[in-house]
RNA sequence: GCGGCUAUAGCUUAGUGGUAAAGCCCCGGGUUGUGGUCCCGGUGACGAGGGUUCAAUUCCCUCUAGUCGCCCCA
């Protein structure tokens, strides 16, 4: 093992010196936010009884051509597939997590579970396209589902649920984007009519609107030109073309919502780009003055009709995904102080070689106690040793030489104070925690 | 898939048609077993290829990568 890193560069390498285009290596300084996220996730919906699933992260490429619809950007798009030895693409990685799990929800029969079935995964997701702000190749989300509730309230309960663990994360600055989808019938009707409009008004549309008209009519009310978004005001509204009984389901969801104080507003451009929404759908949003349309950081939404679809039984659901990476992109936004808990509390310095054996048992010791350490057993000399100790900021150096070793004992020093103490090695532990209140 | 911007050490930046400076970081030292300031020293870079030129990190072109935006999405 050479002591200095390599001076000179080594041979000219072919492979590129950084991680894929639109992927990220996660470092230590970033983990306290991932972990924050991810394990208060989890903890949260374990404690609203979601159950962990682990998924493959590929699947069958049909899977997901079918779950998210053929016609939409993700397939069409920003499918991320495997080639396969001496066969097509017949896998892709994961897009997102819903198509997954009813694949799963299906496969296992969980529709004989006690019901609902509530489930949720967290891990990567992939998708292939160009990467920008909150926009990566391999993102990572949070992924819940609950099976077997068509009931209105269901939808109040998953969004509800994400807004209790947005708040406990600390996050506030934000609204719940709400719409309804209504079931495909209604939703062709209307769209036939939302056509006709814009096709009378053809010459008021923006370029790209006229692109929408053909490829996704829906998004038309989205549209951030002047001239569009008149038109969309004077558009029919889906909520007016929908049956009695999507619109009773809806008014459920908002009064319910509105009653447990949950912040939203209707916004009747949001449609969300997978076809296999019916009734709800939601996104929560970031409450930026300008700009950031994209910052949703958890979206979701009903679909009745995919497990039915995948080959399934009948069985109505609700889902939704929190973006790890948009949520840690808020919570620093919001500067938001997270508790560091791999901190440090001891240095252990050590001189001569004798000490360096016993510094590594007691470094044993100390790691069966629970107390958290920090150390470069490979450096001699105090100055630099406590140098260290100084930097990662610790509360107590153990300093062990010659002497000590002898004496069987070790001193105690606090960083803060500079006061020094000499304490026998058995006693060390139980010193050290209670010095640390650790018991 | 399309467009804008950028590309100098691990990081943040400076600079020049004759191969480059600084701060932070890292390593060593400031008399031989003791930190936080300070001082001294050291390692380390012009994304790749082509062109113009006596000479290019500097000018031009291409590529690559990063970044931002469009489309769309978490």
């Amino acid at each position: 093992m050479p002591d200095k890193e390599t001076t000179k560069k080594g041979p000219t390498v072919s492979f590129p010196l950084s991680s894929p285009r639109g992927t990220q290596d996660i470092l230590p300084q970033e983990q306290k936010y991932w972990e924050y996220v991810t394990e208060t996730a989890e903890l949260f919906l374990r404690g609203w009884h979601f159950q962990p699933i682990e998924l493959p992260i590929f699947e069958e490429l049909a899977l997901f051509q079918r779950a998210v619809g053929g016609d939409t950007d993700i397939v069409q798009k920003e499918m991320f597939e495997l080639k396969v030895r001496g066969k097509g693409a017949h896998y892709a990685l994961r897009p997102e997590g819903t198509a997954s799990m009813v694949r799963a929800y299906i496969e296992h029969g969980m529709r004989s579970w006690p019901r609902p079935v509530k489930v949720f995964t967290i891990g990567p997701f992939f998708r292939y396209e160009r990467p920008q702000a909150g926009r990566l190749r391999q993102f990572h989300q949070v992924d819940m589902e609950v099976f077997g509730s068509a009931a209105p309230i269901t939808d109040v309960e998953v969004i509800y649920i994400l807004h209790l663990l947005f708040r406990q994360l600390g996050l506030e600055d934000y609204v719940v984007h709400l719409n309804t989808l209504g079931v495909p019938k209604e939703r062709k009707e209307y769209i036939k009519l939302l056509k006709d409009h814009y096709r009378r008004n053809k010459t008021k549309m923006c370029r790209d609107c006229k692109v929408r008209l053909t490829t996704n009519p829906l998004r038309l009310l989205d549209c951030k030109e002047e001239k569009c978004q008149q038109l969309a005001n004077t558009a029919p509204r889906l909520l007016d073309h929908i049956s009695e009984e999507s619109k009773k389901h809806f008014d459920y969801v908002m009064n319910t919502l509105e009653q447990l104080q949950v912040p939203f507003q209707v916004t009747p451009g949001l449609v969300r780009g997978l076809d296999y929404y019916t009734h709800t759908v939601f996104e929560f949003v970031p409450k930026v003055v300008d700009g950031q349309a994209h910052a949703t950081f958890a979206s979701g939404g009903r679909y009745d009709l995919l497990v039915k679809e995948l080959g399934g039984r009948e069985t109505s659901a609700v889902g939704a995904a929190i973006g790890i990476e948009r949520v840690v992109e808020r919570i620093k936004e919001e500067g938001i102080e997270l508790t560091v808990t791999d901190q440090p509390r001891i240095y252990i310095a050590q001189l001569g070689d004798q000490a360096k054996v016993v510094a590594l048992q007691i470094m044993k010791e100390l790691r069966e106690a629970d107390i958290p350490f920090a150390e470069s057993i490979d450096r001699d000399g105090m100055q630099a040793q406590l140098k260290m100790a100084d930097r990662l900021k610790v509360d107590w150096a153990l300093i062990l030489g010659q002497k000590e070793v002898i004496d069987s004992t070790v001193i105690l020093r606090n960083m803060e104070s500079g006061m020094q103490e000499v304490v026998d090695r058995e006693k060390l532990v139980s010193e050290l925690q209670r010095r640390l209140n650790l018991i």
